[in-house]
DNA sequence: CAGTGAGCGAGCTTCCGCTTGACTT
């Protein structure tokens, strides 16, 4: 029997420990906190200095239950929570809760699952560092305090069900400022001069391509340039090579592998966490929330190896990376292979890929620098002071780009340095084939992804690896922020060109910019939130509160401070903050008055309403007047803190009465499912033939509802009129439907050839099951937290 | 599936950080 009973968070990792452990230890797992505040009446007791109340997790009863009879026929207790400030307190809650005495408790840590780490750490125990407990208490009760604080305030005064707290609404404020940027900023076009030469080398026509080092602000100063170039001549100056070297990424930690799965495949942080789950489990990779970049030194060993015998020992080399990341706490290594040797593992094609990319990443992390020969050749104009530079790379050695290539973020920014240069000299004369200049706009900022998000918060120091993925989940399940991917707009530029024979040609082209795709944009409800906490609780809402208040926590983790002391120090001004926002006079935040109408005089508003952001005009209706006010609701990308007098009226001019076709009206309008066409009492979409319902004609409108006839005719098998049955050809192959509801035709049976009393048996054998469906679907769409919820699922 | 948006008040929502399943389509 197994005298020592030893307490790790993870149940998987408890797997893996028990093996190196022997028989005299069980291993059991504490599945993170096994306690936490109480959920009702705050679980805090402010007037009895902030005292927690604490209370075991409902679902971690069973846990305690079963760690508490394990107990029973051992003598000694080691508790082997990761050694952060939260698994300090994992091992105080364990010892609180299973009534532990110290002379049998022993408080151990490791940072790496291997044998020797464990061995070491069994014989060098410790004491519970309280100080670390009370840092983690503080931590706890003062995002409790802000909270359970601050969300009610929203639901007094935006909407129920809101939240705010320290880290998810400084991350809606990132993406809601960084929109504001993006609408304010106006793009400013340069003259980008890039000259095509001709050379002659062995007989050979080579290209050389070279760009100007001025860029020009109008159109006329480039083409003063480029007609001076007519008659000048080209020599090079000066060629001038240098080596240069690029060395490899750390291995992974939580956020960067996030940010590469995103950029390489295109994963939600949400989705990389899983698949990296389901990899840590099946025992393929190391703990995958981790602030790490440090390997041990078995990975070190088993990746030199690894590298050695697979490129040679002259692509490896041993490198230690230190964590950048502000508060990082490093109590795991990093995201890395189990076994360096295995090179696949994983299941699904997805998993499969995200344990290639961690592989990779970890042996090129030991691999050597890649080298490169720049070169820069300048080349000078007989008749003015300008100069072209000719850049080209060459790769010398891969080092460890033959393995991994690290993506960036700026998509925008092609490699244009990697050509090869030909074999000039000073003095060569070149001659020019065609000098072009094209208008460059400057870019915007570019809006944050998921994972840009997620890597943002890491450097202000927010959030923690096991929070990214839920934050980022959080914001878009209240209604804050929302993935979109939008479509860009075309805009024009300028282009000149000079050619060998001496003639200008100028023209006006078209490019497609500002294209977005699964990027973050905020929501009216964000914005109005954000807005109203910014305005109230200013200093929780910096990017640096975080940061600052972390250093008080290290102050108590020190002993240097009592946390209660710290924790007044910030709730009293804070708690002010809280009934003056409370007392704001305006029922509702977020509602602006746009103006008021040119004609009638009456007030216009801009407001957030149950189903989003609309404009009344109009004031509300008092009791016994007859008058109402008029609704519209606004269009993706307008908001209210922005939109203008005329678009607010815009709005207005649908539903568009479009004439008549076949006697009956065609109206244009907006729903809620995008621009629309109704004639007869049937809708035709006008999303997918692009069409804005405010300037489509009859004509076009007509042609439309042909072509939606021709579509609805293909997919249309048969139809019995009298039981209004139709048998269609749907996206997943034929059904029946009946009215509304819809059957599956057994593969055994050939649509065509079914009969009415054929469809009528199906849907009769089909009944009860569709009952159930229809009845939990009308159930699942009353709570309106719950139909968006299904919405993003369908998504996805 | 496609026009919506009052006000009252019952009783509900909510934080961040540790961990995995338990659910349904």
């Amino acid at each position: 029997m197994a005298k020592n009973l030893v307490i790790v968070e993870s149940p998987a990792k408890a797997k893996t420990i028990e093996k190196f452990l022997g028989k005299d230890f069980e291993v059991k797992s504490s599945f993170g906190h096994i306690r936490d505040l109480s959920k009702k009446d705050f679980g805090i007791d402010i007037e009895n200095n902030y005292q927690p109340i604490y209370e075991i997790s409902p679902d971690k009863k069973k846990i305690v239950a079963e760690l508490k009879k394990s107990l029973s026929d051992k003598t000694t207790v080691w508790l082997a929570s990761d050694e952060d400030r939260e698994g300090e307190a994992i091992a105080w809650h364990l010892f609180e809760v299973l009534k532990l005495q110290s002379t049998e408790t022993k408080r151990i840590v490791f940072h790496e699952i291997t044998k020797t780490a464990i061995e070491y750490a069994i014989s060098n125990p410790r004491k519970i560092n309280l100080d670390l407990v009370n840092a983690q208490q503080a931590r706890r009760v003062l995002d409790r305090l802000v909270g359970f604080e601050l969300s009610p305030i929203l639901w007094k005064k935006v909407r129920p069900s809101l939240s705010a707290g320290r880290v998810q609404s400084v991350a809606v404020r990132l993406i809601v400022e960084r929109e504001r940027e993006i609408q304010q900023f106006s793009a400013e076009g340069l003259f980008r001069v890039k000259a095509l030469f001709e050379v002659e080398i062995d007989g050979q026509i080579k290209a050389l391509e070279a760009e100007l080092e001025k860029r020009f602000k109008t159109a006329k100063e480039t083409i003063k340039f480029l007609e001076s170039c007519i008659n000048a001549s080209f020599t090079v100056s000066e060629v001038v090579q240098k080596p240069s070297k690029r060395s490899p990424a750390a291995p992974f930690t939580t956020s960067t592998l996030q940010q590469e799965a995103s950029r390489k495949f295109g994963f939600s942080v949400s989705q990389t966490m899983r698949l990296a789950q389901n990899l840590y489990e099946s025992g393929h990779i190391t703990y995958m929330r981790t602030d790490s970049t440090n390997l041990s030194e078995l990975a070190l060993n088993s990746a030199e190896t690894e590298i050695k015998t697979e490129f040679g020992a002259k692509y490896h080399q041993k490198r230690t990376y230190k964590s950048k990341a502000i508060g990082a706490q490093e109590a795991h290594e990093a995201i890395r292979p189990s076994y360096m040797n295995v090179a696949n593992a994983g299941p699904s094609a997805q998993e499969k890929k995200l344990y290639d990319l961690i592989r990779k990443r970890t042996l090129a992390s030991q691999m050597t620098d890649a080298q490169f020969e720049r070169t820069q050749i300048t080349i000078i104009i007989s008749n003015n002071s300008y100069r072209f530079f000719a850049k080209g790379e060459v790769l010398i050695f891969d080092g460890f780009l033959k393995v991994y290539t690290e993506s960036t973020d700026d998509e925008q920014e092609t490699n244009e340095d990697s050509q090869s240069l030909p074999p000039l000299k000073a003095h060569d004369k070149l001659d020019f084939k065609q000098i072009e200049a094209r208008e460059k706009f400057s870019l915007q900022a570019p809006r944050y992804t998921e994972a840009s998000l997620v890597k943002k918060l890491e450097e202000l120091g927010i959030g923690r690896p096991s929070t990214y993925a839920p934050t980022i989940s959080t914001v878009q399940n209240r209604g804050y922020v929302v993935k979109d991917t939008r479509e860009g707009v075309s805009r024009e530029y300028q282009l000149i060109k000079l050619n060998k024979s001496g003639k200008i040609n100028e023209s006006i082209k078209t490019e497609q910019v500002g294209a977005e795709k699964n990027k973050l944009f905020p929501t009216d409800i964000g914005i109005v939130v954000t807005d109203f906490l910014v305005e109230h609780f200013e200093n929780l809402m910096q990017y640096n509160f975080t940061a600052d208040i972390e250093e008080q926590f290290d102050k108590i983790a020190m002993g240097k401070t009592k946390w209660p002391i710290m924790i007044d120090k910030f709730y009293k001004p804070f708690h002010v903050q809280v009934d003056e926002a409370m007392q704001v006079t305006a029922k509702k935040i977020g509602n602006r008055l746009v103006g008021n109408h040119p004609e009638s005089n009456e007030p216009i508003y801009a407001k957030i309403g149950r189903f989003g952001p609309y404009i009344q005009i109009g004031e509300n209706p008092i009791d016994g007047q007859e008058q109402k006010p008029k609704y519209a609701s606004l269009r993706t990308g307008q908001h209210i803190d922005t939109i203008s007098m005329d678009e607010a009226l815009e709005l207005f001019k649908l539903p568009r009465e479009l004439g008549e076709f076949e006697s009956k009206k065609i109206v244009a309008a907006i729903g809620r499912f995008g621009p629309y066409l109704r004639h007869n009492n049937k809708f035709i979409s006008l999303k997918k033939y692009k069409e804005d319902p405010f300037t489509i004609n009859l004509d076009r409108a007509i042609e439309l509802i042909k072509t939606d006839r021709e579509e609805d005719a293909k997919k249309t098998i048969k139809v019995f009129e009298d039981e209004d049955i139709k048998i269609l050809n749907g996206r997943f192959g034929p059904y029946i439907t009946q009215g509304k509801t819809n059957f599956k035709i057994p593969k055994s049976i050939i649509p065509e050839n079914l009969l009415l009393e054929d469809c009528l048996k199906i849907i009769a054998e089909a009944g009860p099951k569709k009952n159930t469906t229809t009845k939990k679907n009308t159930e699942e769409k009353k709570p309106a937290k719950s139909s968006s919820k299904a919405k993003t699922k369908g998504k996805k």
